[in-house]
DNA sequence: GAGTGTGAATTCTTTCACAGCG
DNA sequence: CGCTGTGAAAGAATTCACACTC
């Protein structure tokens, strides 16, 4: 019984050197940071300048961007537009990626018109809900499909990432469709934790949780906390 | 020039045993996972069952809830209503929590609406935007109200927890303007760093940055990744 | 037997500190 | 000089393994 432990990554083929997932949280700070430091025409950025932007140790980034290849220049820094290059394909970013958002809820309508994704390279490019009122409907210049759809979809846009913004109860069966579709990334906002097969990979954000993290924080006074 | 590195949590009056940010998150999803329990009129859990669950090992669930006294009974478990009630005291949720909503463009309208609050012991009690269009407004039973009426509302309600659904631009002004009102924790959605004292709490969501981790772990053939 | 609590061992992260390049 | 890259040290978090309780 149980499929527990399965998450021993099946260290199978050329698993390249993985980044940590702390890393890779930082990492998509460090590249946020960089937009508004190009948006600002600055060309070249330390590591010290990062640190105290983004609140950690300049060792520590370092760390971070000395983990592919050698980009620093030692007295100047980092190039400011190489780096952004770098992060982009680490993140598979560098083309643009489209996206399926499953549930028009409220929440999912405002994924819809949320106005981050398109500059960060992604592109929410169909969207499905199985109520009744809401399949055909047309939001933020997407028709509503029915879930049915979505495999077809999905080999059309060539979709590998999905949202799931369906209530708790839908979750899981709607996270199966997405895996037999062949999705293989899941941002999930309901409150369940998803169960899929080996090699789909599931973020989950549980504004609830959120809150009450932070309650914990406030509540116990811890003087400061930072995350995100 | 350069407040960095404030966040050494001036480790001030009477610290109580601090839970590492850590264990405060699994913490959560105990708790998360336990109201399903409850619901479901089981009275009594073991570490294995919400290892299982919630894809972590026994032992570590055994350490975390051990943190806070003896609560397992050897050969039985956890008492579910009890550990809940552990749970909601060190999240400071035993009682309800009023939270201020800044910035009710489509996102803030979408959590105004998000039905999973409530159940958490947390309470949008107010909410402020100082849009033209949408001052005066009523959203899901409340009335936009202008920032200038926000220190006030924060007396009013005991608040000290505020959720930041402005643009980019508009987050870290805003930022301040809850702090002076005596706001203790932010959880922002803005996808900037927020700069406040020390004191006070942020923890950020930036969605793109999201779905941008996931995108790594896609992309780079990681097999699975379980996070939240 | 089933299941907790916990020191000890292990593994992962972060910080330090310094050699060496531009 | 200023700043990177990196081994070594320090610090956390996780896992192991087992005594002990119901």
């Amino acid at each position: 019984m149980s499929s527990r432990r399965s998450s021993r990554s099946a260290s199978g083929p050329t698993r390249r050197n993985a980044i940590s997932p702390l890393t890779v949280r930082r990492l998509s700070l460090y590249l946020r940071f960089l937009d508004g430091l190009a948006e600002q025409g600055i060309t070249t950025v330390s590591s010290r300048q990062l640190s105290d932007a983004l609140g950690l140790t300049a060792a520590q980034v370092r760390k971070d961007l000395a983990q592919f290849g050698q980009f620093g220049r030692p007295g100047v820094g980092y190039r400011v537009a190489g780096l952004m290059e770098k992060l982009r394909a680490i993140f598979g970013t560098d083309t643009l990626r489209s996206v399926a958002l499953v549930g028009v809820g409220s929440l999912g309508r405002a994924l819809l018109r949320y106005k981050g994704f398109g500059p960060k390279g992604f592109r929410l490019s169909a969207a499905f809900d199985d109520a009744p009122g809401k399949v055909g409907r047309e939001l933020g210049g997407l028709l509503v499909q029915p879930m049915e759809q979505l495999a077809q979809a999905v080999r059309k846009h060539d979709m590998r990432l999905a949202v799931v913004a369906v209530p708790a109860e839908a979750a899981q069966q709607v996270a199966e469709q997405l895996c037999r579709a062949g999705i293989k990334g899941i941002l999930n906002f309901a409150p369940v934790k998803l169960d899929v097969p080996d090699g789909v990979c599931v973020i989950s954000v549980d504004l609830a949780v959120q809150l009450q993290q932070l309650s914990y924080f406030v509540s116990s006074g811890h003087a400061a906390c930072h995350r995100g």
